[in-house]
DNA sequence: GCATGATCATGC
DNA sequence: GCATGATCATGC
């Protein structure tokens, strides 16, 4: 009987051997430049194969930690309460490092009973601590086996981490639970998530354990891609790292008892509730705040209610949440709709729709709503709402939209060019926002710019304020909205009167 | 009064 | 200079 080359009853010894790997490619660990095993090159096309999901972490495994690889419900290093995760990281055009994927910690068991809080649940038993390795997907190189394994840390989360966790297991214990896991989603919560897993075919739907035993989608129990990507930049890059800039995140939970009696939601929306029925100026002086109605002013406001200097709230990067200001008329209507990312014509149509931008982006995000209603000069505080994008909305409405937009694109915009007193317009045949419930498309430039492919340049932007339709044609940057209307009738009904 | 096209403001 | 969030302005 062979020994192993580290205490598998250890975790320090297990951390120890396994930061052997940092410096080191796959590759190396299949030639034996690093632990000692070397199988055909059989197993090394098949550790490699880009279909199958995991193979990277399979190959240590099995290769460089010489066990079986398994999808039991305990840990892999079973003894020392261990978990191994091989993941990837990429870098940001501006040189900050990212995670490449959400994590993925266990299936949600649909087959039987789930554990209802954290502390008794499995995937609590195999996640609590994790053996991370970081490789950096460098999409340039060949084989995935040349990806250099940069980071190996054991990490577990902090207790103020811990106790927004168990709020968001205990969120989706109770949908599952309550017979409701098909309207899971993965912004329903902070940072651990609920993401889809496997197909996401109607057939590949499996029936609920609890009544009325309806058809769901396969999920996982996940660390957000934004929560792990805090977890790369603030601890497993810490002190190995040494040129990144100083991040400036404030904590909104000081303490993880602030926690004891009410969600991480609660908590939150009621920091801004606190202070509803006083209007902007009210709350300007309150916070010393200058009042001068600039575009930043009720953001601002929002983030000194939750009880921040800055607004760059630690949790919201985490988990994804974006803060949004709604400014209500006093006729009751919001007056703009809400703009996101612009995107570039020739990437949207080689997109699917479920991995689109669009698609990932409203699955993966929550808002946090901060709703003001206008009275006389002023706009008074009605309060805060959490919201995200309804599940089956986003697959058949947006989807809709997002299609029409798709399929204009690819069959060529036709445009008007139409002289008016100021000048000219230029027209579109785009869908209009009357055209879909939730979504419409509108320029999201600094300044217009159009170059038709006979040549002809209308606006007083440049290149950078467009980009190319297929044809070559340059129109400016354009971006998804949501369509006013459709947020105001997702406001809760004391958010408007 | 609002949809649509166009543009502004701030932070990094 | 870009990414992102937000608002302006005109014609119908």
């Amino acid at each position: 009987m062979s020994s192993l080359p580290y205490d598998k009853s250890s975790p320090a010894s297990i951390e120890q051997y396994a930061k052997l790997l940092v410096g080191h490619t796959f590759q190396d660990v299949l030639n034996g430049v690093v632990g000692k095993c070397q199988p055909s090159q059989e197993k090394a096309s098949e550790y490699s194969n880009p279909n199958r999901k995991g193979g990277l972490g399979n190959l240590l495994e099995e290769v460089y930690f010489e066990y079986k690889a398994n999808s039991e419900s305990k840990a892999d290093f079973d003894e020392a309460g261990v978990e191994l995760k091989a993941t990837p990281y990429e870098y940001n055009k501006n040189g900050s490092a990212k995670a490449g994927e959400r994590l993925v910690l266990s299936m949600i068991n649909y087959s039987g009973e789930i554990e209802p809080t954290l502390e008794e649940s499995h995937v609590w038993q195999k996640c609590k601590l994790i053996l991370l390795i970081y490789y950096l997907r460098d999409k340039t190189l060949k084989s995935n086996l040349q990806y250099p394994i940069d980071f190996v840390t054991l990490f577990t989360p902090s207790e103020t981490d811990k106790a927004i966790i168990a709020n968001d297991y205990k969120y989706i214990a109770e949908k599952v639970m309550s017979g409701k896991a098909e309207t899971l989603s993965e912004a329903d919560t902070f940072y651990l998530g609920a993401c889809t897993k496997g197909s996401t075919a109607e057939k590949s739907k499996v029936k609920q354990f609890y009544p009325p035993h309806t058809l769901a989608k396969k999920r996982a129990f996940c660390y957000k891609n934004s929560y792990m990507t805090y977890v790369l930049n603030d601890y497993v890059m810490q002190g190995v790292i040494t040129y990144q800039q100083e991040e400036k995140y404030e904590p909104i939970l000081k303490d993880a008892s602030e926690l004891e009696d009410k969600t991480f939601a609660t908590f939150i929306v009621s920091k801004i509730n606190h202070y509803a029925g006083l209007t902007d100026k009210e709350l300007c002086s309150k916070f010393d705040r200058e009042y001068n109605n600039n575009k930043a002013q009720w953001t601002d406001l929002a983030y000194r209610m939750l009880g921040i200097k800055s607004n760059r709230a630690e949790e919201f990067r985490k988990a994804n949440l974006t803060v949004k200001v709604i400014r209500i008329e006093e006729n009751g209507k919001m007056r703009e709709s809400m703009s996101f990312p612009p995107f570039k014509y020739k990437e949207l149509i080689e997109e699917e729709w479920e991995n689109s931008n669009l698609h990932n982006y409203f699955e993966e995000t929550r808002f946090l709503f901060v709703v003001f209603k206008r009275s006389g000069n002023n706009y008074v505080l009605k309060g805060a709402q959490l919201w995200n994008m309804p599940l089956e909305k986003l697959d058949s409405t947006v989807k809709a939209g997002w299609d029409s937009v798709v399929n204009t694109i690819k069959a060529g915009i036709k445009f008007e060019i139409v002289e008016t007193a100021n000048g000219v317009v230029v027209k579109n045949n785009l869908p209009k926002k009357a055209d879909n419930e939730i979504i419409h498309v509108r320029p999201h430039a600094q300044k217009r710019y159009f170059k038709f492919t006979d040549g002809t340049v209308i606006g007083d932007g440049n290149e950078s304020d467009a980009n190319q339709l297929p044809d070559g044609t340059w129109m400016p940057h354009y971006s998804f909205w949501i369509n006013n209307d459709y947020i105001e009738k997702q406001l809760d009904k004391n958010l408007l009167d």
